[in-house]
DNA sequence: TCGATACGGTTTCTAATGCAACCAATGGTG
DNA sequence: CACCATTGGTTGCATTAGAAACCGTATCGA
């Protein structure tokens, strides 16, 4: 990162930059490898491995166990219908929302995704011994609830 | 980030997750407190940085500084440009480009803003202590130069 | 000098992201 | 039971980001 810029230049040194552009080449990275591998983006991928996960949820859980918007959780778990991936049951206890679970053909690919995601994952912190990423995970946790702190009283 | 996931949840455990949550957090809400303030979005906000540290320079060298696609700096540039907070000038070096700099009212708006700047800075990563964010600096960074290595080869 | 190629910048088009309005169902209250 | 506020989900719309096509200038080699 360093290398590329004119020494002097204070945007390389802000943080919140550093922090976004790091995060930025991380996900194109991940969502490249499983575009070309499962046809699969990362607001649906990271369903499937809730889904595949936790078993059967709602896609109000979905949003919050992802973190994503909900229009972004209906919209990736459309596709996954379509694809034949997950299947939706009638929630016998709340009319308005549906059961979701992965199917067959679902669990299957979930099977194999995994064990991917892993894999990145460990190539790209390769650079960082064991203690260290335990570390990288506990500094982006509070600087991540120290956020949602700052956050000016926005909750849905 | 832990605490509103149910147990077990193997998602949140995914670091290229924690890092995309944490930078989303973090990015938007410097993106909120830059639009109140002066009405500056945040590929705007970068190319004032670098100007106002650089002094001059050509949209081509701002893309390499700010590590941002070529169109996002053309748009932020006509954006600032119409505000009248950069000038262009005609490039007697090479005719295809410009030279960029603040204008006099761009240079005031740097002074505010990079303050405000590094008053965010300070607040977000006042959880960590010195030597943590010097630490984590250092992992973002070593983190980002992995993600370039396992890029497939593709530079525009 | 001429031609081919590369490059900086701009425009255009298309995909992705987020927001707000909306519908249907639920739960509480009178 | 009627009413109303709330919630899960969906749709539509506006904004944003990125890709590719395009134009004019520069550079390099014959």
């Amino acid at each position: 990162m360093d290398a590329n810029l004119p020494p002097g230049g204070r945007l390389a040194d802000f943080l919140p930059y550093q922090l976004s552009v790091t995060s930025n080449a991380v996900s194109s990275l991940i969502a490249e490898r499983y575009r070309v591998r499962f046809g699969l983006k990362i607001p649906e991928w990271r369903v499937m491995a809730v889904l595949g996960d936790a078993g059967t949820m709602t896609q109000r859980a979905l949003t919050d166990a992802t973190l994503m918007d909900k229009v972004a959780v209906n919209r990736a778990c459309k596709v996954l219908e379509d694809r034949g991936l997950i299947a939706r049951r009638p929630n016998t206890d709340d009319g308005r929302s549906h059961l979701l679970e992965l199917t067959a053909e679902g669990r299957a690919i979930h099977g194999e995704v995994m064990p991917l995601a892993r894999e990145i994952e460990a190539e790209i912190f390769s650079t960082l011994g064991e203690t260290e990423c335990e570390q990288f995970r506990e500094l982006l946790s509070r600087v991540f609830r120290q956020a949602g702190r700052m956050r000016p009283a926005t909750r849905s």
